[in-house]
DNA sequence: AGCCAGGTAATCC
DNA sequence: GGATTACATGGC
């Protein structure tokens, strides 16, 4: 049985956009394409998240006002001077805040395919408020699956090892670190959370981000050195970079965005990833994963994966997050 | 029943 | 090397 953690507001961050573009709030911190967690909640103008900062948990509730971003912060645990540093280095870097976005734009003006997305989607960021290691989880647990199975196995995971939380109104999920899920076994990922064969990729995940911080990937060519983990090829690789890292070049490629990027780019229902892949290194250079961004979250915004709340439909959401216990 | 999902590693020639 | 094939599992 998970207990709820009641976090305290304990500070207000305030976190100016740079860059004279456009900055679009909502779809930077809210992606239409991206599935139910748990560790979120959106509603049209503010968004909830939880963050782990090492054993302490954070709640995090994000609102805008003109081109500041306010960030209201949750916590249970000894607040320090270090962590609002961090806090606001994390939230800025996570969602692109400081990123200029004019050379993109400059590419993607002169090409057709780029004309509805840019008017819809204008000033969007890539959004990742996970680290490397969460990251990698979420794109494990994607890997040659449906996107149902994604979201059970998700719910899966952190309902029997993560943390569940409850600030600012709003109950959620958690990660757990790679420290606290050390111990746990293949088996027991297969048979208790049904992560099928990919079971025994995880505790490879979690030693590698146990044994390697931030600051040692530094430098290195991301998408070669992520697959030396046993469970990550091309696909994990380049979603962590693109992510994670924030590379902008980069785009991790599959069998559903490869459609989408076949259609708006070829006219083709379909194509082979190294034609898609060479199209758009040509179309965008340099920005080939800002363009996979803002096509992909186009194609999404009439149908999002996991819509908007509305504000009075957060009580029921709080009671199905805290139902769904270990 | 069989095929396919927002892939990867092992094995084959 | 590049081309198959097995891998878990749930939904249609």
């Amino acid at each position: 049985m998970t207990t709820i953690r009641h976090l305290d507001h304990a500070d207000t961050l305030h976190l100016p956009v740079l860059g004279d573009g456009p900055f679009n709030f909502r779809h930077t911190v809210w992606k239409p394409s991206h599935y139910d967690t748990g560790l979120e909640a959106h509603t049209t103008d503010r968004s909830w998240r939880t963050i782990r900062i090492g054993d302490l948990a954070v709640g995090v509730r994000l609102t805008c006002e003109d081109r500041t971003v306010i960030a209201d912060i949750y916590t249970d645990g000894d607040y320090k001077p270090a962590h609002r540093d961090e806090l606001r280095t994390r939230l800025t870097t996570s969602y692109g805040l400081t990123e200029d976005l004019t050379a993109f734009t400059a590419l993607a003006e002169r090409v057709p395919a780029m004309r509805e997305p840019l008017a819809a989607l204008g000033g969007i960021r890539q959004s990742c408020p996970e680290d490397h290691f969460e990251i990698s989880v979420v794109a494990l647990l994607l890997q040659n699956t449906t996107v149902s199975r994604t979201t059970a196995m998700t719910r899966n995971l952190l309902a029997h090892h993560g943390l569940l939380v409850h600030f600012a109104g709003v109950t959620l999920r958690a990660w757990f670190t790679p420290a606290e899920i050390a111990h746990v076994t293949a088996e027991c990922f297969k048979e208790q959370d049904r992560l099928g064969y990919r079971a025994k990729s995880l505790p490879y995940f979690a030693a590698f981000f146990r044994d390697h911080t931030a600051e040692d990937l530094l430098g290195a060519n991301l998408v070669e050195r992520f697959q030396e983990i046993k469970g990550v090829g091309p696909y994990t690789a380049a979603v962590m970079a693109s992510h994670a890292s924030r590379d902008p070049s980069v785009f991790g490629i599959d069998v559903w965005n490869r459609k989408i990027f076949a259609r708006s780019l070829l006219g083709a229902p379909d194509a082979d990833a190294e034609v898609i892949t060479q199209r758009m290194n040509e179309l965008f250079p340099g920005h080939a994963g800002t363009a996979a961004l803002y096509l992909v979250e186009h194609d999404y915004l009439a149908r999002p994966v996991a819509p908007l709340l509305h504000p009075a439909g957060i009580s029921s959401w709080n009671q199905a997050l805290e139902a769904t216990t270990a």
